[in-house]
DNA sequence: TCAATCCGTATC
DNA sequence: ATACGGATTGAC
């Protein structure tokens, strides 16, 4: 007999069922291979969870209808991950089994790639001398232990060598390795660093724009043991590497790590079960710091990998805010790009010295929100903490998540009660910045227009955040523009998302060379990177989080769509007792999903968030599952989007 | 009393 | 989706 899990999105059908298997099939059905089986009169797509001898099923059973390839695409340790996967982020088995595993493409399991490549001599450990722990992390690596680390990346670091050294390390011993890194310019990066320490065929690069061939036959080279390390993007941290040392997660607070597709993971929490689950070493690196990762080190789980502080000074440019007031330029032509004075000399500073110089510049497009007048505190419901904006009926204050309108609002920090809608969207153009300097090069980096690399030499690039171009030897200086529309977004992680882009562009300036942020110097986001100090700043963050009721201390679940629908769903989940349910606001379809709703109106759709203690998230995700399995089973209503720990609360 | 039909539920 | 079982209905 075989135990498979179907390919069916039905949550109720989400278990495993037993089949029969013919004769000619017992060689091929072996765990993890891929079958068809005829399920309810269709022939369906399935895996192969076990081989068993007997059947719990009272029943009549069917026998599997044929094999689908040779490949056991499941290894026992994926099958439970995916597993459990599933379970935390309230999904199915088979939506899972579909981010970890790309489509079969049957020509690519024919071709018989090479044999990976020699011995993996172990790195040297001097690039890791800096950081505290850190060549004992390699050591551990090396020696098979289960290291779990947070790496604050020192500013100007070389961070795909040290990845490639600790990768090199965890090869040497004769283990696997996952890396997973936010886009395609990061892993391009990582490739190179990889291919000067590792014998050639050592790893392979997954992701998506290799297109369906490339792709697959480089999932089954790590699949088949041929290959032993991997890179990629949020997928690879679902690769079937066999016997894994060591799981890389690299910049975890970039929005690139979450998952789109439900059930919505992130590759940093996945890696953490896997991490847990196998005793393979983890890495969580970043310049920057989540209060995730913050939550790791405070809870003991993992060790902090952190540079001395005179190490970070020697390391670090000189960073200093431009203030609130912004004394223009006299020249004219850094007046009318609306420079400030300091900035426009740091630029010149540079230039001067033959060095390029950055200018970050934010996207457009963020919500409005309201915050105190006085000092820009962003307002907070006091019922559930939630943001308030100004809705449009009334134009009185509105709680983004409960939807309480707010009658006496009171700011926390100076005691004023007056708000005003902060004004967000950048204005400053790239022309325009780019008239203040004539003569010089300018160049642009941003949306799908994106530099890897620029050359040496003096020139001005104006990127968006996450689309700086590196440039060898550092830039002689970086403005970071517009921080006050960073830090009011109405988001739960404004302030963290605004430190983490401040510290990835501050990180490619030189040492000796100066950063200028458009900020005042006494918010803690500002100060956390003039003292190079993102662990604190996360930490912050964290102690912030835990006292509003946030996660990642407790966990929050989000449910989204009709009224009808999600009452239903209420009224039949078993919640945890300690369950919190913060009331329902409406929410405005996204362009994305009207498109996808084919145009014609689906009703009104709200948003309910449910709260519980971190101990309890499993209980709840449990909860939501099931009671979306009664439902679908039911066939009744319309469909409900479940969200644990979303990452945008708005 | 039995067959035709409807409805709900499970799907090995 | 489809298949099955139990309940319901209507005709002899």
């Amino acid at each position: 007999m075989a135990r498979v899990a179907v390919d069916s999105p039905l949550p109720h059908l989400d278990r495993p069922f037993d089949y029969l298997v013919p004769a000619e099939l017992d060689q091929i059905v072996v765990p993890g291979s891929r079958v068809r089986v005829r399920f309810a009169g269709r022939l369906v797509d399935a895996w192969v969870l076990d081989r068993t001898e007997a059947s719990a099923h009272d029943g009549r059973l069917s026998y599997l209808e044929r094999g689908v390839g040779e490949e056991p695409v499941l290894t026992r340790e994926t099958a439970a991950l995916f597993r459990s996967v599933a379970d935390r982020w309230a999904g199915t088995f088979a939506d899972v089994v579909r981010l970890g595993v790309p489509p079969r493409h049957a020509r690519a399991e024919s071709a018989v790639r090479a044999e990976s490549g020699g011995l993996v001599n172990p790195p040297n450990p001097e690039g890791w001398s800096r950081y505290r722990a850190g060549p004992a992390f390699l050591a551990a690596v090396a020696g098979g232990r289960a290291a779990r680390a947070v790496w604050n990346v020192l500013p100007g670091e070389d961070w795909p060598a040290r990845i490639a050294e600790a990768v090199q390390a965890c090869l040497a011993a004769g283990r696997g390795a996952v890396v997973a890194v936010p886009d395609a310019r990061d892993t391009a990066r990582l490739d190179a660093a990889l291919s000067a320490v590792l014998p050639a065929n050592s790893h392979v690069v997954l992701s998506a724009d290799l297109g369906p061939e490339a792709r697959y036959k480089s999932w089954l080279a790590i699949r088949r043991g041929a290959v032993r390390a991997v890179i990629g993007n949020r997928s690879a941290v679902f690769a079937p590497v066999s016997d894994l040392g060591l799981v890389v997660i690299y910049d975890d607070g970039d929005d690139l790590h979450a998952e789109p597709r439900a059930p919505y993971p992130h590759a940093r929490d996945v890696a953490v079960l896997r991490s847990s689950a196998t005793g393979a070493a983890l890495l969580v690196a970043g310049f920057a710091q989540t209060a995730e990762s913050a939550l790791l080190l405070q809870s003991g789980w993992a060790q902090h990998i952190v540079a001395d502080r005179g190490i970070i000074r020697q390391a670090s440019p000189r960073i200093s805010a431009l203030g609130d007031d912004f004394e223009l330029e006299r020249d004219p032509a850094a007046r009318s790009a609306r420079l400030p004075a300091l900035a426009f000399r740091a630029a010149r500073e540079s230039l001067a010295g033959n060095r390029p110089v950055l200018v970050q510049v934010p996207r457009r497009g963020y919500l409005p929100a309201l915050a105190c007048v006085n000092d820009r505190t962003p307002a907070r419901c006091e019922h559930c903490h939630g943001p308030l904006a100004t809705s449009s009926g009334t134009g009185a204050p509105v709680c983004r998540w409960c939807g309480r309108s707010v009658h006496q609002w009171r700011c926390p920090v100076c005691q004023g009660t007056r708000m005003r809608a902060v004004v967000i969207g950048a204005s400053r153009t790239a022309e325009e910045i780019g008239r203040a300097f004539p003569g010089v090069v300018t160049r642009t980096s941003a949306g799908d227009q994106i530099l890897a690399e620029i050359p040496e030499g003096p020139s001005v690039v104006i990127a968006t955040p996450g689309a700086e171009p590196v440039v060898p030897g550092g830039y002689g200086a970086a403005l970071l523009l517009d921080g006050w529309s960073l830090l009011s977004r109405a988001d739960l992680r404004a302030a963290e998302e605004t430190v983490r882009r401040w510290c990835n562009a501050a990180a490619l300036v030189a040492c000796d060379g100066q950063v200028m942020i458009g900020a005042d110097a006494g918010l803690a986001a500002v100060q956390a990177l003039v003292r190079w100090d993102p662990a604190g700043h996360a930490e912050r963050e964290l102690a912030d989080r835990t006292e509003l009721g946030f996660p990642p201390v407790a966990r929050l679940a989000s449910l989204t769509g009709a009224p009808a629908d999600i009452a239903e769903l209420l009224a039949l989940a078993h919640l945890p007792p300690t369950a919190e349910e913060l009331g329902a606001v409406p929410v405005t379809p996204s362009k994305a999903a009207r498109a996808q709703a084919g145009g014609d109106g689906q009703g009104e759709q709200i948003r309910t968030l449910l709260r519980v203690p971190r101990p309890a998230g499993v209980a709840l995700a449990e909860a939501l599952h099931a009671a979306a399995a009664i439902r679908s089973a039911r066939k009744s209503g319309g469909p409900v989007r479940i969200d644990l720990d979303p990452l945008e609360l708005f």
